[in-house]
Parts: structure tokens; sequence; C-alpha cells
DNA sequence: AACCTGACGAAGA
DNA sequence: TTCTTCGCCAGGT
């Protein structure tokens, strides 16, 4: 059974438009607990498949692909380069220019509801 | 229950 | 700016 703060974590990272990316302690805020970014990571690489997320959109704070198996890694940065994402030979990305730009999770059901 | 671990992050040095 | 240290949280052993 998936936690309140879970399901929010799911639903917001479900909700990075494409060709944006967000961070770990940034969907963990938005969640409701702003020092769950480690359990953020975890949600992810434990039922991104499981739930069908865009799990490559989500990075660590310092713009970089944060992930060890380097298979992935280079998973991860083909599926943003897809999205037409830049990214530099250390995996890093442009946080002011790709960071997707949410304030609350209520824009997200305001937006909702007006289309 | 105790201890370890990590796709993290803020704060110091 | 880069590198450590330390706090966090929950799952695994």
């Amino acid at each position: 059974m998936p936690t309140e703060f879970t399901k929010k974590v799911l639903m917001l990272i479900k909700n990075i438009p494409k060709g944006k990316v967000s961070t770990y302690g940034r969907i963990a805020k938005l969640a409701g607990n702003p020092k769950a970014a480690r359990q953020v990571s975890w949600i992810l690489h434990s039922s991104s498949k499981k739930y069908n997320l865009p799990w490559h959109r989500v990075i660590n704070s310092r713009g970089e692909i944060s992930i060890k198996s380097v298979e992935s890694k280079e998973l991860q940065k083909r599926l943003l380069e897809n999205e037409m994402i830049e990214i530099n030979s250390e995996f890093k990305i442009d946080l002011n220019k790709y960071h997707w730009d949410l304030q609350s999770i209520e824009e997200i059901n305001t937006n909702k509801k007006g289309r």
C-alpha cells in the first residue's frame, strides 16, 4: 500500500512535461516532505516500471544524472536527448533552462479542472 | 530491534 | 567552486 506521500510523488512525476526535468528534492518538497529526497529516489528505482513513470525526467539538484549503473545512465541520457534536452559530456543538464517550474501541487489540480 | 544502505541535499570548510 | 560531513526516510537483512 503506497503512502499518501508516495502517491503524491507518483502523481507529480507523471505530470512532469516532456522536455522538462525536475529534481528529487523538488518533488519531495511538493509532495509535502522537503527532507525526503532520498525516499523519492527509492520510489523511482523500485517502482518506475510498475507505474509507468517518466523516471528519466528526475535528476539531482546539481542538474546531473544521478544514477549508478552505467547502462541505465546512458539510457537516461538517450531518453532525455530524445526530448531535445541538452546534456554535456559529464551528464550535466542546465537546470535554468530545463527545470519544471511548478510552484505547488495545487497547480496540477487546477489545470486539470480547467481543462 | 539494530544496523546498513542509497538514482539526495544543505551547510561548512 | 569542489569535497566532506551530517541529517533524512524507509526498505532490506
